[in-house]
DNA sequence: ATAGGGTTAG
């Protein structure tokens, strides 16, 4: 019977069967308890399985062993540390074998002070020489970015394996100490696979790129073979340098070294594509991924909306709810963000309701996005009920809403939310002094726009970018003070950009002031010496000075330099179609009617001299 | 011990 019993829970068994075999044993063979609790244990029966325990009259170290490792496995991290708390209390003989579980439950806890008294309890006992205490004690140290503790533990161990070493690394990676994981990288003898790719990693999650991508070179230079982890971290420093030659080489290795292409590869494949502007290739992947689950959808739809492809990216959230998929936070931030460039009040209004039906708002990211989503289409109002229902407002939160008022005129509004997002304890930064800004632009509020430019350095120790430095140029331009605007440009600290010079080059034509206009372009041209629409800017001016050879001089240069002005086209979306249209145009199915009413148009306008000048070719 | 998707501006 009782050897029948124990063969019996060798099997894997249902709830029901453990019952039975349960009570068997408690009418014939008691002394089996403890054989049953590691079978329940076993298949993850934890609720039963305390139950079980919990009968026991004195359980003892081997079974507290069993309950709390199962615990941490289960990541029931309080759990552990209560039954340890139990175990410690009960007066329970502590062996090597308890505290690396309870200590990895304090780790993922982040329980410092917990962890911390394990450590001194460790050491009481005399268990802080076993290997295995040591290794969850430096664990622990390094995953609550207290690295010095977990060096000291780290340099106390005398037998290190490769794993004590890559546990270090991928601890002072998540600390950013890259020099440090170096060091010790650098160190180790021999090196596994993980080894490789924590150092791999470690550079990627801290920027530096092409470090990361030389350790893959010397890794293919020594014997170590690159697998699953390799690649996708490749994959991924490929998609944030926009590196698509790179990415296809990753992809080549993969498929010539026959990699299991798992879900979590593909998508990082997806995702190079994305990141490198290849939305159709990344397509292709998705299509060929038999088992899409929702990262997979979520990075698609994402891929669509950041290349600014909103349709597509809305029809596929068609298609994955009516392959009944359920989106989640992430997809829904990426179907906002499409929604958001759409810019139509229909569209917006409808995905919002169902957005925010689905009780998604309390995560900030699907907050923000949904601010945005409303203020680009004109429902302030929206964004406004939005923003006083959220509870949990985050930096980008206060940004989207202080933005869209700005965006939409309400400047002074927009202020009044930057002084409340202080109040609420929400440092603002530099995205929050561009959008107040532009507020300030828009209203031509020169003189609060100055002073919060002055508050940003003063009050926020922030220091202007560039981006604010063209706002303050802006809002010098709209309002016609285009002196204090060039002032202001040759006393800025950063070289003036593009942008800057394009701003006072749009205002001084505007203006007439034609020698600014002049300066401007020149600049321009300096800068941008690509940059067709310089050259058409260049000429135009020089042509309204009655410069015309200077003007005619542009055209070889551009033929020389075999520069070519992109296609200019007019859109307009009617229903849910696109009609485009070039200058001369004829393609259009409905021509005659269209240049009908252009013309009954044209006669009730008068031309202006920026009219005449869009109708100058070049090229 | 190492791996995949997201928000705010210009």
């Amino acid at each position: 019977m009782e050897r029948h019993l124990i063969s019996l829970l060798r099997c894997p068994l249902r709830t029901c069967q453990f019952k039975q075999i349960h009570s068997l044993i408690i009418t014939n063979c008691p002394s089996l308890v403890p054989v049953l609790l590691r079978a329940l244990l076993g298949s993850s029966l934890i609720g039963y399985a305390r139950k079980v325990f919990d009968k026991i009259p004195q359980p003892g170290h081997v079974l507290y062993n069993s309950l709390i490792s199962s615990y941490t496995k289960l990541s029931l991290h309080k759990e552990a540390v209560r039954a340890f708390v139990l175990m410690h209390g009960g007066n329970v003989r502590l062996s090597c074998f308890t505290p690396p579980s309870v200590i990895k439950s304090c780790s993922s806890l982040l329980a410092d002070d917990v962890g911390k008294q394990l450590h001194c309890l460790v050491v009481n006992y005399g268990l802080d020489s076993n290997v295995y205490v040591q290794t969850s004690l430096m664990d622990f140290y390094s995953k609550i970015g207290d690295l010095g503790s977990a060096r000291k533990v780290f340099d106390g161990i005398l037998v290190k394996d490769p794993v004590t070493y890559n546990s270090l690394i991928s601890g002072y990676s998540r600390a950013r100490e890259v020099v440090a994981a170096r060091e010790l990288f650098d160190s180790m003898t021999d090196k596994t696979v993980v080894s490789w790719n924590a150092m791999i990693s470690c550079y990627a999650n801290n920027g530096e790129f092409h470090e990361g991508l030389k350790i893959f070179e010397r890794m293919l230079d020594s014997k170590c073979s690159p697998n699953e982890f390799t690649v996708v971290t490749l994959l991924s420093i490929c998609a944030k340098l926009g590196d698509l030659e790179m990415g296809l080489r990753v992809k080549k290795y993969i498929d010539d070294n026959c990699l299991r292409v798992n879900k979590i590869v593909s998508t990082a494949i997806l995702e190079m594509y994305v990141k490198c502007g290849a939305v159709d290739e990344a397509r292709q992947e998705f299509d060929r991924m038999d088992d899409k689950d929702i990262v997979a959808w979520s990075a698609m739809i994402a891929g669509y909306a950041q290349n600014g492809r909103a349709i597509e990216a809305l029809e596929l959230f068609e298609c994955m709810r009516s392959e009944h998929m359920k989106p989640n936070d992430v997809t829904l931030v990426s179907v906002s963000s499409a929604c958001a460039q759409l810019a139509s009040v229909e569209v917006s209004e409808r995905i919002g309701l169902y957005i925010e039906g689905l009780d998604l708002v309390s995560n900030p990211y699907v907050a923000s996005a949904l601010l945005t989503m409303y203020s680009k289409c004109g429902s302030v109002s929206k964004a406004r009920q939005l923003f006083s229902k959220l509870t949990r407002k985050d930096l980008a939160c206060w940004n989207s809403m202080i933005g869209g008022l700005a965006v939409n005129g309400f400047a002074e509004d927009a202020i009044d939310h930057y002084e409340k997002m202080k109040e609420a304890g929400v440092e603002p930064d530099d995205i929050t002094f561009v959008e107040l800004l532009i507020g300030c632009t828009h209203a031509g509020l020169v003189e609060l726009g100055l002073e919060l430019f002055e508050r940003m350095k003063s009050e926020h120790g922030l220091t202007p970018k560039i981006e604010h430095c063209s706002c303050i140029v802006d809002l010098y331009c709209r309002s016609g003070r285009l002196k204090e605007a060039y002032d202001f440009i040759s006393r800025m600290e950063e070289k003036p950009n593009a942008v800057i010079w394009g701003t006072l080059l749009a205002a001084a034509r505007t203006h007439t002031n034609i020698e600014l206009a002049k300066t401007s372009v020149e600049k321009l041209l300096e800068q941008e010496p690509e940059n067709a629409g310089n050259y058409v800017q260049f000429s135009n001016i020089n042509a309204s000075m009655g410069k015309w050879r200077e003007a005619s001089k542009v055209r070889n240069l551009m033929k020389c330099k075999s520069i070519q002005k992109p296609a200019a086209y007019s859109w307009i979306e009617m229903e849910d179609k696109v009609h485009k249209f070039l200058v001369g145009d004829t393609s259009h199915p409905a021509t005659d009617e269209v240049y009908s009413i252009v013309d009954t148009l044209t006669v009730q306008s008068t031309w202006t001299v920026c009219d005449l000048e869009s109708h100058l070719e070049f090229g």
